[in-house]
DNA sequence: ATGTATGCAAAACATTTGCACCTGG
DNA sequence: CCAGGTGCAAATGTTTTGCATACAT
C-alpha cells in the first residue's frame, strides 16, 4: 500500500483513505473496465463507508491526473480503466459487454494522418468495435 | 413531404405528424449531428407542439428502423444523424463540438481483420478522433 | 372502430454540487 | 492548525415511462 501512496503523490493528490481504497480496487479488479457504481458496490461489500459522490469525485480526479481513462462505450454509465501501459482500442461484445483490448499500429498511423489532413490538433481518439464475441456466438439464442 | 411519407412506410412506421416533422428536421438541418433537445427546440421555434418525450421515442424508433444513427460522443447527450449514405467515422472538436466526417478504407479493412482475429462477429464500429479544429486553434484563448 | 401514437407529468438514472464536518501533512 | 477532502442530501441533466386522450388506417 506504500506503493499506491507514492502513485497518488506523484499524481499530485493527497493520499487519503478513499483515494487509496479506490486505486486499490481498480488495481485488483479482474475486470479492467469498471463503472463508478461497480467501485462503490465493491467498497460497500468490503464494509467501507465511502459515499458514491466521493467515488465520482475521485475517479474524475484520477482521470485528470492521467491515472485512469474514462470511456463512454454505451449511453449508460461511464467505465474507467487504469491508464497503465500503452494506448489501446476496444472490442465490446454487444451481448455480454465483455471488453477486449487491441492495438494496431497501422490504424494509429492513419488516424494521425487523418487528423493532420483535417487541420485537427489531435488530443485523443477512441475506436470501439462492437460485435458478438465467440462465447456469445456459441451460446446463441 | 410525400417523400418522407414513403420513407416512414418503408421503415415500417405509421406516417404520423410528429414523425414526419422530425424526419424533415433531420433532413433540413445544416448540422448533421443533432441532439433530441436540438430537434425539440427546432420544433418549438416552428410553433409545433410536440413533446420532448415524443422526440425521444421517435428518434429511438428511427434508430431501430435504421433511419438514423445514434452517437454518444461525450458523456452528455446523444446526437443523431441520418443514416443516409456510406458508413463513416468522426472528428470531434473538443472546444466547439463541431463534427467532421471521414472515411478511410485502410482503417475499415484493419478493423474487419481485427474483429475476425478475435473471433468477433462485428456488428458495428465507431472511431472518434478528438482534437482542436483549425478554427479553434486560431481563436485560441 | 381500434390499435397505435402522443402529450404531459412523474419517474428513473447517472452524475454533480452545496455545505457542514473531518483528516492528512 | 488548516487547506483540502469527504459524506450526505439535494440539485441537475438526460432519457424513459404511465396513463388518459387523440389520431391514422
Amino acid at each position: 500500500m506504500a506503493v499506491q501512496n507514492a502513485e497518488l503523490r506523484r499524481a499530485g493528490l493527497k493520499a487519503t483513505l478513499p483515494r487509496l481504497r479506490i486505486l486499490q480496487i481498480l488495481e485488483d479488479s479482474t475486470d479492467l473496465h469498471v463503472s463508478a457504481e461497480d467501485v462503490y458496490r465493491t467498497l460497500l461489500e468490503a464494509g467501507e463507508s465511502i459515499g458514491l459522490a466521493t467515488v465520482y469525485r475521485v475517479l474524475t480526479q484520477f482521470e485528470q491526473a492521467g491515472l485512469v481513462i474514462r470511456h463512454n462505450f454505451d449511453g449508460g454509465s461511464a467505465v474507467f480503466e487504469l491508464a497503465a501501459g500503452e494506448h489501446h482500442d476496444h472490442l465490446v461484445c454487444v451481448r455480454c459487454n465483455r471488453v477486449t483490448e487491441f492495438v494496431d499500429q497501422v490504424i494509429e498511423e492513419r488516424q494521425r494522418r487523418i487528423a493532420a489532413e483535417n487541420g485537427f490538433a489531435m488530443t485523443d481518439h477512441s475506436l470501439v468495435i462492437h460485435g458478438i464475441c465467440s462465447d456469445c456466438q456459441r451460446d446463441s439464442d
